[in-house]
DNA sequence: CATGTCCCTCACGTGAACGTCAGGTTTTAC
DNA sequence: GTAAAACCTGACGTTCACGTGAGGGACATG
């Protein structure tokens, strides 16, 4: 398939996959005449890529750890760096039920009746 | 105190205290030579902010939730947006789990002995 | 063979949260 | 009272993951 069915497939903007393979995150077959054809497989890879992106990792990292992800490394280095960023992300969920609960607490203040303000003059407010 | 001392306080740099006072978030008294004090509560709303960024809000959402977690506004909008940051939040911890599912599997098939190659020629490699 | 749609490569723009340097003032310490 | 340390206000630089044209080929369809 072509970059425009790619894109539409995954949800993921042209201008995201170029980028994806300027990263080297991502490969495609080219055309005689230049343009990028990819396989069925590639759909799987680029929401792969938009996940550990979700996640927090930046393209470096992706682009460390996606050897590891198609089993073609496995090094003492590898595991390492991979046992890190799931650590990594450990303490990012941490740090978001912080937060998390924190807002719970601001949310739970705000709705008890004691605080009991329903309605204020800035209902009106509409902008 | 002054702004190094917060800074010192908190691990936040001086530039960045600066420019959450600039982003309306942190706000303080000034000397009469036009130096910055702070009360001793700021140290706790720096690591509220710091909090609220770690779970990706951005400036302008942190300025609009600060007067509801310090109670004084309270209307149907301040709560619906209390809740939507909470469900994006929680949305976001949802995107993590499944990151490190997927990581762990990996590290897990990286790990086990039927993929065992312990060491490698790359085990040299310092770099 | 023409045309509309898709694709290509530069290459500059963007927004967020600061980093960093310049040039000058204020406060502290001796 | 003077020097060092801390602080001030601009204002430009940085990084990341793209957005957004500009200008020009590639490809299916009539």
């Amino acid at each position: 398939m072509r970059i425009g069915e790619l894109a539409t497939k995954t949800g993921v903007s042209v201008r995201a996959l170029r980028y994806y393979e300027e990263q080297g995150l991502l490969s495609a077959a080219r055309s005689s005449g230049g343009q990028r054809h990819y396989l069925d497989d590639a759909v799987d890879r680029v929401y792969l890529i938009q996940m550990l992106y979700a996640a927090g990792l930046s393209s470096r990292t992706i682009l460390d750890l996606l050897p590891c992800v198609d089993a073609k490394v496995n090094t003492p280095q590898s595991r390492a760096m991979l046992r890190a960023e799931r650590d990594r992300i450990d303490r990012q969920i941490t740090q978001l039920r912080q937060a998390r609960k924190r807002l719970d607490e601001v949310i739970a203040l705000s709705e008890s009746p004691t605080n009991g303000c329903t309605r204020t003059d800035t209902d009106a407010v509409v902008a």
